[in-house]
DNA sequence: ACCTGAACACCGTTCAAGT
DNA sequence: ACCTGAACACCGTTCAAGT
């Protein structure tokens, strides 16, 4: 939000960032061009002048996630070389998620625009595609370990969901037991 | 609340109905009072003597789906009085969605909405609830029988969720092997 | 009670005009 | 090149007035 310095004009980043962090707090809905150019202290007329329209907008900034995102979590995993350990790593994880990705949630909780939905679907695709290499390197075959990352990631997804909708009704004590449940039955030979 | 026999003017259901329609078709931010008001050939004034304002409808529309859906599919299993086998239609059943639950599909992919998030939030606990009773049924402890149910409904979500967003990636053959995984891993005892 | 039609507010989008 | 300010369109909401 602060610009370092002087600010003479804005630049498309300015306003894709400005929007994630909207998308993170309030969702895709809550993107309004004209509050977030009295955020940025300019005219929806500005905005305009560096992106077509508001959907640009929203895609900016989904594509901004999509690179810090991917950036991030796979390359802390490769510090780690045992491909079992990887995915135990990936399952807790998946299990105790902070308050710092709300991002996170919101978009897997509302990928109804078509910006979202294309977002989420190159994700899914490379997380998917990540675990089942693990899942191959632990002895599986091609199809079996692509099933498993499959059902592993649709697990990931519903309890994503499933924490966003009813956040009361998962216990800490719960979410331990359930993580356990699904890594030893997912990692089963 | 229905008005016997008379026509001539308009029941929130009506309302509630057309609105539902338009949120299986094509999700919550495409309901407009304006375009349903037109639909229904009346006028936005109109709406605002039945609902207080269009959070209102979406609201009444989502309480339709719910009560729509919880007398449908819980109903049907109880004919069937095998706990296991009660389990294995559940699964099944959610890893062969038709083009018939747009509705479902929607939701599930965009609880942004206060008003879906209760209703979705509502749902979950039935199903998961339900399918607890199953599991306990088959000998589980009642911790054990409600971790598997979650686990069984995480795995549910994300597959509807990634169903919607990638449905080209997941082909019938890939379907029906996870849907055997799953059933076989939470299953076993 | 139920509905119409006009009015207003909010926000996305355009554009002529400024620097 | 980059931005402003006014204008317009669309739609949610209100309300006085009709039946």
């Amino acid at each position: 939000v602060a610009k370092a310095g002087l600010r003479r004009s804005l630049t498309p980043e300015a306003w894709a960032d400005a929007a994630l962090a909207v998308i993170a707090r309030a969702g895709i809905d809550a993107v309004s061009v004209e509050s977030i150019a009295a955020e940025l202290a300019a005219t929806k007329g500005s905005f305009y002048w560096h992106f077509k329209n508001r959907d640009a907008l929203i895609e900016a900034a989904l594509e901004l996630w999509g690179r810090r995102r991917t950036e991030g979590t796979i390359e802390i995993l490769e510090l780690e070389p045992d491909p079992a350990k990887r995915l135990r790593m990936l399952l807790d994880a998946a299990f105790e998620h902070g308050p710092d990705d709300r991002a996170e949630i919101t978009l897997l909780a509302n990928p109804e625009h078509p910006a979202a939905v294309r977002a989420v679907r190159q994700q899914a695709d490379r997380r998917i595609g990540y675990m089942a290499k693990q899942f191959a390197a632990l002895g599986l075959s091609p199809r079996e370990a692509l099933d498993r990352a499959a059902v592993a990631y649709y697990v990931y997804v519903g309890y994503m969901q499933t924490a966003h909708v009813a956040p009361a009704s998962i216990s800490g004590a719960a979410r331990k037991r359930q993580a356990r449940l699904v890594a030893e039955q997912l990692l089963a030979r």
